[in-house]
DNA sequence: AAAGTATTGGATTTCCAAGTCCTGAACCCA
DNA sequence: TGGGTTCAGGACTTGGAAATCCAATACTTT
């Protein structure tokens, strides 16, 4: 809906990698069936993400990815310009108007400006370990909720 | 980037309309040159307007289009829902997971939903006549800009 | 009524993101 | 050192949105 397909399953990969944490690589296979993405798919996107060194791979058995860096210094706006072209969002508008900024009569700019750059600050300042966060948290809500409720 | 291109098409048009605001129908020809849209592409866009009740058609010469509310009875969410299916954003995700709501472990449900739901908003508040205003507005803050400046 | 104009709507084409396939290269282990 | 494993990367196919095309219909004007 905002991102691209590779998008969205860079950030599920590094975020399922950045969950299990461990020193062993992660293979291509668990990453794409525990998350269910098209497997072959996944591994363009993990290309991609290894070229721009987010992650390091490891072929042959045993082989796989890690990530590069502490998921605390991973940023999703990292992730996500490896495909989308974000950083162009400055003058990109909801109606197609292109280019849109402050100097262009848009009916909608001043409207859609906040509202573009809140997701633009999520993007720069949610990190992987962040997201971990956030999905442990849930895990731990879900499960008060079904043993009391 | 949000919308599809049918829904981008259709506001610019419904406002362009809603702008000239005179009795007469205003034509697909006019609205596509002015606008800078593809001229076959609007037709089918403003089909499905017609079809909603959204705008009246008039064939032959001197028809087009008229709208067929006040421009103040008419949000942008009325247009986008008959190309978009935004109504089922309650349940959309960035990352691609769906369905997402607030009982799935979504790693970055809780950051997207207000924002989500802002979008949301914008659409159900803003009627073309606010857009209008808009333009309007910024057409004169950029004349004293202009001559000012 | 005839001629011309403008929307209607189905069929078709184009385009690009998404997804698939296959061969090669690097690696590990026996 | 050979066989299996895993990623690399180019080529290809698919699917759906976007755009185009064309004949039909409805209308206006003269």
């Amino acid at each position: 809906m905002i991102l691209s397909r590779a998008s969205e399953y860079a950030i599920r990969a590094m975020v399922y990698m950045a969950e299990k944490g461990g020193e062993s690589p992660t293979q291509l296979k668990d990453i794409a069936e525990s998350e269910g993405i098209p497997f072959h798919f996944l591994a363009k996107t993990m290309q991609v993400l290894t070229r721009i060194r987010l992650v390091k791979s490891f072929r042959g058995p045993r082989g796989g990815f890690t990530l590069m860096k502490r998921p605390d210094q991973i940023y999703l706006y990292e992730i996500v310009n490896a495909f989308d072209a974000i950083s162009q969002w400055e003058t990109t508008c909801i109606l197609g108007i292109n280019p849109c900024s402050d100097e262009v009569v848009c009916p909608i700019h001043e409207d859609w400006k906040p509202i573009k750059e809140e997701i633009f600050k999520m993007f720069q300042e949610k990190t992987l370990t962040d997201l971990v966060g956030q999905i442990t948290a849930k895990r731990e809500k879900l499960k008060e909720l079904g043993l009391t409720g």
